[in-house]
DNA sequence: TGTACATCAGTGAACGCGCGTTCACTGATGTAC
DNA sequence: TGTACATCAGTGAACGCGCGTTCACTGATGTAC
């Protein structure tokens, strides 16, 4: 007889230490994870305990209950999201038709990479709204694109945009969005009919369709 | 002391007759109606059978179990669907530009009259996907897209689309798409940042957006 | 460097709840003759 | 028109399950001195 423990009843592995040490992050990760497998309504805080290795009492140390890790999570999406349309707004440079392309393609990307935060972050009644720093992130987000439409229309800040540029906003953002929800859907198909990849998804589809909009902000192609 | 019962301690009134009558409509009509209240994931049959009046174990004569209700469901919805695109297809006339137009405002109207269904027809895993009936009527739905964007690029029946076609459908998709989705999860605000209203949405702000779309299939306005 | 002690971050058992589904049953209906 | 009987469409009780949250607790950590 050994003193090493070779085997565990339960689905919830002995850890070696009494502390996790990095549970607060942990348990995101593993929310992420029931999201992404049950969907955002499938997800229950004891799965993700279970995922992350500890009791279900535990999350409540550092989220309260399951509504606040999961506008927790909500919140990272957001964040994450405003800094990469931010970053491929960058990468359009002067061109605001291509800061709309960049940003497009950067919207839909991150909805196929982060499936689970995504459609987390575009749910109702899930996570807590009213967080100031949520509302703070998602309005980032959002800027950037109003950002791209001022710019293409020559819009200065502070003042509010008029019908047409709005309609150009809106246009884009419900293209885009439309277009994520439809490929996470599994509802996008080649001109043959086959499931789309990821590949022929950003490389062909989106640039396909993105292309028969706003002919009047295109500078390029 | 008379025999007319004043009053009951369940919340599931007696009915007067053992039979019920129209059980499985009623039970379709109160399935949307916990689908509206608690959303798609929010579900449950025993919800849904207290709303009709009937015990829990009703609705399994009906529809053999849960998944079988939703996907009743999502037949209906569908093919209600189907005919309010194909309705509105017709109402654009010969000009392919104009169906589209039409075509859009009945898909977003659609989505805010009846957005339990919307949200049901379009959720995974939720119902059967695989019944044939229902990926018939969904069929019907998309068929109708696919024939204004034909008409608007001249390609006859039985060719595939080419890439530019096939984006263009996509394109129109995405955009009414996201619009319903955004606007179902009241993320559509006026140019001056107030909570849009269904007029206003219907009236002002798609039309502004879908003007965006496609200068070139557009042969009016 | 050592020690007392407050605080932190977990455990594990328990609670009450609503769920989907099953089961034997029975009231009501409809049909054959 | 009347009756026997099969079928249909409900009841109501029960099942086992996983859930979120609570509670008193305790092991581990960190800090004051």
């Amino acid at each position: 007889m050994n003193s090493v423990k070779i085997g565990s009843k339960g689905r919830r592995p002995k850890r070696s230490t009494y502390h996790h040490g990095d549970l607060r992050r942990e348990l995101l990760a593993a929310a992420e994870a029931v999201v992404l497998a049950r969907g955002v309504h499938g997800f229950t805080l004891r799965e993700a305990a279970r995922r992350a290795g500890v009791t279900p009492a535990a999350p409540a140390h550092h989220f309260g209950d399951a509504r606040g890790l999961l506008t927790e999570l909500a919140i990272l999406g957001f964040r994450e999201f405003a800094t990469v349309l931010a970053a491929a707004d960058a990468e359009g440079g002067s061109d605001p038709a291509q800061r709309l392309q960049e940003q497009g393609q950067a919207y839909v990307r991150f909805a196929l990479d982060r499936p689970a935060r995504f459609q987390l972050m575009f749910s109702r009644g899930v996570y807590n709204e009213e967080n100031p720093e949520l509302k703070e992130v998602a309005g980032a987000a959002y800027a950037v694109l109003e950002g791209a439409v001022r710019a293409a229309m020559a819009i200065p800040p502070g003042r509010a945009l008029d019908a047409d540029s709005h309609g150009l906003l809106l246009a884009n953002w419900s293209l885009v969005h439309g277009f994520a929800h439809l490929a996470l859907g599994d509802r996008l198909r080649d001109p043959q009919g086959s499931l789309a990849t990821r590949a022929l998804i950003l490389n062909s589809l989106l640039p396909a369709a993105t292309r028969h909009l706003a002919r009047s902000t295109r500078t390029s192609g």
